[in-house]
DNA sequence: CTGAAAGCGCTTACAG
DNA sequence: CTGAAAGCGCTTACAG
């Protein structure tokens, strides 16, 4: 910056007003300077701006088990959406225990960050920071978060199911603490027909008494009549599908297999799995949309740093694919769905624990 | 720190010499500077200290295809080991185009961090750069990489399979041009018997003529009496799997499938993938250890930025499950693998494209 | 429309 | 062992 302003015989101050176009520089002046700069290769120094005005330009991202395969999706919408608005993203990992996702939001803090996107942990309440924080969580947490609508995606993949004709259902779910495969479990159910028939597994119940990577006794389940296996995740779909075709039964044609987030294998195995997507470019841009409004926001002693003030959620949207299939057996009058168990249209909020 | 100075009377540059342990401060001074600051919450200011030093504490980190589920592993490695050093963790997603590679490189300088660890793109070149580089890629890019070692990985397998009585290879790759798959595969062959018989499938170049997500025809190659199935990749060997598991193959008994990462879904499809593990740990602080020392070193105008001097190859390691087992016909001589098509221990040297 | 001055919060020679 | 002073590179009132 002085550099230009020697050469050009002018002070830092103006060089600064016309570069960031604050002051009211002459226009013949801007384009010197701006041609000086362009030429020297002038980069501003962002931390000396962040000294001076108090705003390091950096956002903070608290993953929670980043080996969960749908981290990539969301770590790129939001890395996208932050360097859109001019932002850099510092990531920060809570995997471990939930100390280590309150020592990784301390540790964003001393960098100065302006704000933090946080995916917490399962069962974790984030306590007002001080900066602003937007939160990304199931829309069962109540408020100030943004989140597909993971009910809403249950329901999808009922209506898809009950569509093709199916009555049986097993709903598999990993843990029934997770407020987000609850509302996923909870949708589903939510559609099924009144006549219908419904079991749910939950995988780590089941293995607290049977051991990890236990069968999950499908075939069985297909023996007795259900015809259904959705997930709450592709990756217990793809657990349920290649158990389904180990035992030697075909899919979609005996049975149809449903999972959740088009993760990346789901559409390469063979047959290909129908799943359920979430937007997260769109739930990027609403969470570093809101998190940005309250940076900008002139800071109030009473105004919350929670950025997100109203509960979002995205809708979802069903990828059929090949694991399923209408039901041979089905008659005609059997896709009538216009009574359901539960009609409720929404999920019961819940606190988290 | 002036906060600290006033409350106790003393000028900031003894709080910061006292902080820091640098200049030499009474031991007394030292303690009831610690105490105060402890009792003010004190928090020294990054972006101060980063102005005044020319340091940020800051690394980039650039990743090609976020959406690869190898990423969380390397991701979390990687910030880890910055993390243990005092150092943060900039994102920079360079998916999409090359140009976007350069582009997010650049927008790490201008937020000056402090160096920049690369995974590079599909047939990259990473320039010298203004600042100290690491680049984790296969070793079989000339020098300056540190990276898992992929042709003695493939070796794993091949040997593995060997032990087990195959002779009938399909080699599965997706694109000939990753010196990454080119590797896996490379030694794969490497360790195949001369006796041996050996198919590569690259499944882009296959689908490039029957279109994407077209079958592998791994039916026929049994038929053909091919009974070892090693992919690069565990999506690849996942869908291998199924293909074959859908075709009504029983894995292991008449076809042994092996795959490579050990990806999340490796352990929980039915049966378990064999893999092959790279040590993403060991691979982060190889780099972000060259990377540190590269930084801390007083720079020299003749010394190079690139801080991974050498071509370090992390062994990997065999992850035996259940989609492999001994061959049904093998015979007992079977397992005499002393003289192999090609015994090389190393890759050729080859240059990104 | 332009410039002189102060200051963001540190660290680092240097002097005492 | 301790402190006064300068300076990292910007931005922002304020004065002209």
């Amino acid at each position: 910056m002085s550099v230009i302003a020697d050469a050009l015989g002018v002070s830092a101050a103006t060089v600064s007003n016309a570069l960031s176009g604050k002051g009211r520089v002459s226009p013949e002046l801007i384009e010197r300077v701006r041609a000086k700069a362009e030429e020297l290769g002038y980069v501003p120094s962002v931390t000396a701006r962040a000294l001076r005005t108090g705003r390091s330009g950096v956002i903070g991202l608290v993953l929670p088990n980043i080996s969960n395969p749908l981290f990539p999706q969301i770590a790129q919408a939001i890395e996208n959406a932050a360097a859109d608005a001019g932002y850099g993203v510092l990531i920060a990992d809570s995997s471990g225990d939930n100390a280590k996702q309150t020592l990784a939001i301390q540790r964003l803090i001393e960098r100065q960050v302006d704000g933090i996107v946080i995916v917490p942990r399962l069962g974790t309440r984030i306590a007002e920071l001080a900066c602003p924080v937007a939160v990304i969580d199931s829309p069962s947490t109540p408020n100030n978060t943004v989140s597909a609508d993971h009910w809403q995606g249950g329901q999808l993949v009922a209506e898809h199911l009950v569509d093709l004709g199916h009555r049986d259902f097993v709903l598999i779910g990993a843990n029934p603490l997770s407020n987000v495969q609850n509302d996923r479990i909870g949708g589903m159910k939510s559609r099924i027909p009144k006549d219908g028939r419904v079991d749910v597994i939950w995988i780590e119940r089941n293995e607290m008494v049977l051991g990890a990577g236990c069968p999950l006794g499908l075939k069985e389940k297909v023996e007795n009549g259900f015809t259904a296996f959705a997930a709450s995740s592709d990756l217990h779909a793809l657990r349920a599908l290649t158990e389904l075709q180990r035992a030697g039964i075909r899919v979609p044609n005996e049975a149809s297999v449903v999972g959740f987030d088009d993760l990346v294998w789901s559409s390469v195995v063979s047959p290909s799995i129908t799943t359920v997507r979430q937007d997260a470019v769109a739930i990027a841009d609403i969470a570093i949309g809101a998190l940005l409004a309250t940076i900008e926001r002139e800071p109030s002693p009473e105004a919350s740093n929670i950025a997100v003030a109203q509960c979002n959620r995205v809708p979802m949207a069903l990828v059929p694919r090949q694991t399923t299939a209408r039901l041979a057996t089905a008659d005609a009058s059997a896709s009538d769905n216009s009574s359901f168990a539960n009609s409720s249209s929404s999920p019961p909020e819940r606190n988290a624990p």
